[in-house]
DNA sequence: GGAATTTTATACCGAGCAGTATAAAAACTT
DNA sequence: AAGTTTTTATACTGCTCGGTATAAAATTCC
């Protein structure tokens, strides 16, 4: 009962994300967020929370939709199979036409002031998570005989990752997917086929 | 003549630069920057112009200071010592103790809202310019037969400036010193001794 | 058709933002 | 010592920030 909500949740938060991503937690404003979602100020409140809250909601979305390509890449049987799609993975993301380029996980708040510094703290610790995942999957690739020789799988991790990182920024700066292929391609190359 | 100026104009852009390397151009208020360099608003008004200007003055100091490893990396005749450096330069001065760690030209902004579109504008001319500085060197490595064959002088900048750049997001991220220089080594293994 | 409930719309809050006007303070010039 | 010049200090501007109080509008229940 009551008055029927004259917006989709999911449709709001969407829009939310893709102005973070965009512009970033701080670069965001709420007038910017409401205008964008085409809602009220006390309805983004009543449904959201906050700010913070609403950027958190916006990150969870971020790794339910965009991040699938992550933890489908891991099931992959070989090792250099999983860090070729997690590098084309984040590339496709980072570049796609569809939404803003680069990262929500990086654009969001990379350096910012002290209001920001929880969320901050939630995109390292998320950043993290994801490094970590990585390793485990090359730790179980090591037992398996799966990785090159001598090739440490928490160093090899932190690797790729440092190479979809830097894409990031190269998206964030306008590169397009195919000069990011090449980059990844090279990458690779110390990678044994 | 007149009344003398009671602070050092070079500590006091030093300061802004660090102020902004470490919570970028919109992370940074008036306040922060009035106080960490101990001058007033007009003080900084009068010697820096405005928030904007001091801004590109603090970058411009960041390239003349920070960045002579760069050059000096350039004029090593061998590509791959060249790419080394570079690598190694960026992650030293990402991780150096004395300073903020990651990148002023990145953390400056890389998602900021449309009020810092021109200095978004301007960071990623700078890392344009950077980059090509570096395809520049190693076309003229390709030329003198220093590269590995079929490799492509401008993606292999963009590949090294894509680890620099993931470099600086994992130093922003609080990655230390001897984690960037395995993943540096990692990067250059591609790379035949 | 009220009454209760939920979501709107409007207007507002204090605080902090970048930037500035005004004048006092401290030096040099003559 | 008086006038000139430069740099300070204080206080202020208009504006935007994130967040909220209040009440009108639109539905369902009884």
């Amino acid at each position: 009962m009551g008055r029927p909500r004259e917006f989709d949740v999911d449709e709001a938060l969407q829009t939310a994300m893709e102005l973070f991503w965009r512009k970033g937690y701080e670069g965001t404003s709420l007038s910017d967020l409401t205008e964008g979602m085409g809602i009220t100020r006390p309805s983004l409140y009543g449904f959201f929370g906050n700010k913070e809250e609403l950027f958190l909601k916006a990150l969870d979305r971020y790794d339910q939709k965009q991040m699938v390509f992550f933890r489908e890449a891991l099931e992959e049987p070989k090792a250099r199979v999983v860090a070729e799609r997690v590098l084309k993975g984040y590339a496709d993301l980072q570049t796609a036409e569809c939404s803003p380029n680069g990262c929500l996980g990086i654009n969001g708040a990379l350096a910012c002031s002290e209001a920001a510094a929880e969320i901050q703290k939630c995109l390292i610790e998320g950043r993290r998570r994801v490094e970590h995942a990585l390793a485990e999957r090359f730790e179980r690739a090591n037992e398996e005989g799966d990785l090159p020789i001598g090739c440490s799988p928490t160093d090899l991790a932190r690797y790729i990752m440092t190479v979809t990182q830097g894409t990031a920024v190269q998206a964030a700066s306008g590169a397009n997917r195919a000069a990011l292929y090449k980059v990844i391609d090279m990458a690779l190359q110390c990678w044994p086929k």
